[in-house]
DNA sequence: GGCTTAATGCAACATCTTTGCTTTAAGCAG
DNA sequence: CTGCTTAAAGCAAAGATGTTGCATTAAGCC
């Protein structure tokens, strides 16, 4: 059987990623309310104690899948100047996120109770993307951004309204927000915001 | 019986009622993550499959119940003024929604996957609230704000940060949100967003 | 007062969740 | 390579939760 150990580390390795494909396969064949521990563990080829011994709960477990779906595959794509970067990047986190798909994994993201590492990790990523977006802006010789106000005046509306107002946003939504952004830093710069006490 | 009959509506609304009273006293009492139907149902003196019928299960009474809480019983307080009072209700919003209660709230409303209302319902409760303060502000002859605009500056970021990054948002925070809100109706006026397509 | 209808109670059943114990497999020392 | 140690998984029974058909109750309406 040691053919099958694609991925080293273990059984207990083999099982997680089992699991969460069973997961995600499910989720996509029978849909999220269909969907419980029993399912999923059979899918995977283990017995239910297994998981509940892992997760927790499904809520748990599906938050653990969310965010790993949720984890980008790669860099934003480089349009060749930080404005063109940062407005495909927001477009397509507002269509990626705002999708059906893309609601019901925030969602799921957001219902564990218990660590919430899940939405930590979520937000982790566009982090990241925007710093690189950052970087790429430096290197170039161009201004930048700050993280902080780019969460604050981009990602957060658009969530806000994706989880309450529970609609996609619309392209001439976004571009709101961008031209928002781009007037606070051309023209009235303020002191980066401290988000944490 | 009929004296205790406090509100008209008929045996159904006073079940409503019951179970919502067992299931707040119940969180207070014993935590979110203890609590399970029958154990509302015994408080609220019906069956379980009373509550299994009306609310199909136990996140979506959760969320039921959340939102009846966040409802605001009374008009933000009126400061005198239109900066005052923005101020004191945003900061007021972050507080009470930053808290471990007001945070678990928020996250039992976004958990209902069947019908979105409960979100939807808090959202309206905000926008009413910054209506609110808007007519106030105008009856003053002050400027007033864009309710759009007060969302996307003020609201969603106190969210975002509340539910991504799982912390309180310090009063600082909240202030420099407050002058980034004030920096944009002063001095650098956009035309308002739409958010629906 | 009697009828109609929607909602609840009851109880049996199905399913999911938990738990103690056994078994397996990975890591490590000799 | 073999045997020991330990963490994780399997198994199965017990417990709790969720579902459903049928009887009963109560509210609204002639």
């Amino acid at each position: 059987m040691a053919r099958e150990m694609v991925r080293q580390g273990g059984r207990s390795a083999r099982i997680q990623e089992a699991v969460h494909a069973a997961t995600q396969a499910l989720l996509d064949e029978v849909g999220r309310s269909e969907i419980n521990v029993p399912m999923i563990a059979e899918r995977a080829g283990v017995t239910p104690s297994t998981v509940y011994r892992r997760w927790g709960d499904l809520a748990q477990l599906l938050a653990d899948t969310a965010a790993e779906r949720l984890r980008p595959v790669a860099d934003p794509d480089d349009t060749g100047s930080f404005a063109g970067d940062l407005r495909a990047f927001v477009q397509q986190y507002a269509e990626e996120m705002g999708s059906p798909v893309g609601r019901a994994l925030m969602r799921d993201v957001l219902a564990e109770t218990a660590s919430e590492h899940a939405a930590a990790r979520c937000c982790a990523y566009t982090i990241r993307h925007l710093q690189t977006l950052n970087s790429r802006a430096l290197a170039r010789g161009e201004a930048g951004l700050s993280v902080d106000e780019a969460i604050d005046i981009l990602i957060a509306p658009i969530c806000y309204r994706i989880l309450f107002a529970n609609g996609e946003p619309s392209p001439d939504y976004v571009n709101g927000l961008l031209a928002r952004f781009a007037g606070l830093n051309g023209a009235n710069p303020l002191p980066s915001l401290h988000h944490q006490a």
